[in-house]
Order: C-alpha cells, then sequence, then structure tokens
DNA sequence: AGAGCGCATG
DNA sequence: CATGCGCTCTC
C-alpha cells in the first residue's frame, strides 16, 4: 500500500490524471462489457471495482470449485459463470455480445519453469492447450469487434518463466510481443509474468522493468501483523506458488522472524501482499493449503490495478 | 501436510 | 548458481 507509482493515481475512484475529460465526456462513455477466462478468485473484476469502473455485466469460465465458491461469496451472482473454456460457443459468444474487455491467464501448470514434467503447450492431455480456447474465443470477439465497430480491449497473462518456443508460439497467435511486469515493484512478492495485451502503456512498461528499486518500494515488513510481533527477514520474498512449503521451511527461506524462531507467511499476510483483503478467501471451510493453492494461481492486484487503469478514459465510471 | 525432485532460463 | 501461478509420493 505504500507510495508506489499505482497508488499516486487511484482509489478514491475519478481522479484522473486528465481532469478535465472525466465530468463532460462521464455520461457518453460506455459501460464496460467484460468476459474473464481462467477467472480464479476473480481478481479482473475485483480490480475493476477498485478502480471504479460502471460494469454493466461481467461473464467469466471457471470449473474449481474452490475458486468459484470465493466468488460467490465476494461477489454473490455479479458474475455470470458460463462454465468450462473448452465448452464456450461462437453462439454464446454472440448471446452475451458485445464484449469490450477480454481477460484471463490460461494454467500455467504445463508451462511454468518450476515444473520439470511440464506437458507443453500441444499436449492434449495437459493444460497448456487451453491457451488455444483462449485464442478461439479472443479471435472471434476480436474479428467481431472489428465488423461491428465495437470498443474491444483484451489482455492474456502467463508466467515469464516458459520456454521462449512457448512465449514465441503465443506471440505469433497474438501477433505481438508480451510485456515482462514484475509484481516486485508493486508489492513485497517477486512475480515475473507475460502480458500480452492491446491495452497499451508498451513503452510505459518496458522502462519500467528496468527501473531501480527505489525507496519508496514495498517492503515485506509492512505487510507483516506487528501486533503478533513478527518481523521482516527480507524487504521481498520470492514467488509465491500453491504450495504452503514455498516460503516456508526450505533452505533457510523463512522470510519472518517471530520469537527468535524463523518462519513463512500467515496466509492473511499473502491475501494482502497479493492486494486483497484479509480473509478474502476464508470461505466456508476451505483449509489453509486450499486457500494457498487459489491464491498461489492468482494475479497480484496491484498489477492488474495497473493496467486495467488505462481503460479510464474510454469507459464508463460510477 | 511436507520433503524431495528437477532443470531451462537468465 | 539461484530460482520457480508444480507433481508425486510419503507421513
Amino acid at each position: 500500500m505504500a507510495g508506489n507509482r499505482s497508488s499516486k493515481k487511484k482509489v478514491g475512484g475519478n481522479k484522473s490524471t486528465k481532469p478535465s475529460s472525466s465530468r463532460s465526456r462521464k455520461s457518453k462513455l460506455p459501460r464496460l462489457r467484460v468476459l474473464s477466462l481462467f477467472d480464479g478468485i476473480g481478481t479482473g473484476y475485483y480490480t475493476l471495482l477498485q478502480l471504479g469502473f460502471d460494469i454493466e455485466v461481467i461473464y467469466a469460465s471457471e470449473i474449481d470449485k474452490d475458486a468459484l465458491m470465493v466468488t460467490k461469496y465476494n461477489f454473490s451472482d455479479k458474475i455470470k459463470q458460463l462454465g468450462s473454456v473448452t465448452e464456450i460457443t461462437t453462439e454464446m459468444l454472440d448471446q452475451i455480445s458485445p464484449i469490450n474487455l477480454l481477460f484471463g491467464g490460461s494454467p500455467c501448470s504445463d508451462l511454468s519453469g518450476v515444473n520439470y514434467r511440464k506437458k507443453g503447450l500441444f499436449n492434449p492431455e495437459g493444460t497448456g492447450i487451453l491457451f488455444f480456447d483462449n485464442y478461439r474465443i479472443w479471435n472471434y470477439l476480436n474479428v467481431k469487434a472489428a465488423k461491428e465497430n465495437i470498443p474491444f480491449h483484451w489482455l492474456f497473462e502467463n508466467v515469464a518463466s516458459m520456454e521462449n518456443k512457448n512465449k514465441d508460439t503465443i506471440s505469433k497467435f497474438f501477433e505481438c510481443q508480451p510485456v515482462v511486469v514484475d509484481s516486485l515493484h508493486f508489492s513485497p512478492q517477486r512475480r515475473r509474468r507475460y502480458f500480452w495485451s492491446s491495452i497499451l502503456g508498451i513503452t510505459e512498461l518496458t522502462c519500467f522493468q528496468d527501473m531501480d528499486i527505489d525507496i519508496d518500494e514495498p517492503k515485506l515488513e509492512d505487510y507483516l501483523e506487528k501486533n503478533l510481533d513478527r518481523q521482516a527477514n527480507v524487504e521481498k520474498v520470492g514467488t509465491i506458488t500453491s504450495k504452503r512449503s514455498c516460503l516456508q521451511d526450505s533452505k533457510s527461506r523463512n522470510p519472518v522472524c517471530q520469537d527468535g524462531q524463523y518462519t513463512g507467511l500467515f496466509i492473511t499476510e499473502i491475501e494482502v501482499i497479493f492486494g486483497f483483503p484479509q480473509h478474502f478467501t476464508d470461505v466456508g471451510d476451505l483449509s489453509i493449503s486450499s486457500r494457498q493453492k487459489l491464491l498461489g494461481r492468482a494475479w497480484s492486484v496491484q498489477v492488474i490495478r495497473d493496467l486495467l487503469e488505462m481503460l479510464s478514459e474510454k469507459f464508463a465510471k460510477k
């Protein structure tokens, strides 16, 4: 939450960088109609709400039961669930049209460098191939938008640890190169991710990745439960994965010191590091490890906010 | 729930 | 040479 680049402009809603535009043109701007693929715990929707967008409707595709429970708990029935991405047909896309914003990040488990058994992008037994369902939907909506003059923006995310050949394949399909954004600059967690997107700001972002760490950057110590005398052992933690042990007990990577003991992060601290409120995933009887799995696969709110903020002058806000 | 595994990328 | 939106097999 500290004074990083994104927090200068956002939160309170309408404080755009160009004050003249917001009032006079507000009523003419279209309301957002969104499709979120691989929706997970609704990070995209959460971020759009935080930015103050006036969302006409949001559809989503997700099949994980725990994730569906979290979004239903937090957002009631605001997110219209369409089921599996593999079963979204062009007829369905016509029905929910027009869509102004398409975003999603397909599963990384068969792409990520952390998985030495990864099956790659094309193996039908794996999850990497789900990228092509994202592509299929993107292509249909993109062509349709051009034909029917629909304002259309999109964003596709995946891990930066994927092999270059997979990155090149994805770039070939989208006909553009990704930018790399590390959540390091927005939160106390390292998390390098690729973003392929029509949402501009590419020059802004590419120079951003080479930016030196300045003093205002978020530090772990500001994200810990201070009342419990927890002290940061480091300024930044490594990538938080879906496994509880990713920052705990393994080779003295324990980032926290409490009562003279070196230890890992509380699940509520992880929620805050990702940009969610405490207990965002504390739903039903979900275990700590189930919540870790959901968070480890999630987007960093602070990063997505910085990207989606670029739509501020194009769509209506509340 | 936790330790071991594994190596391409940089 | 340290790292990682993971998987599988233990307990």
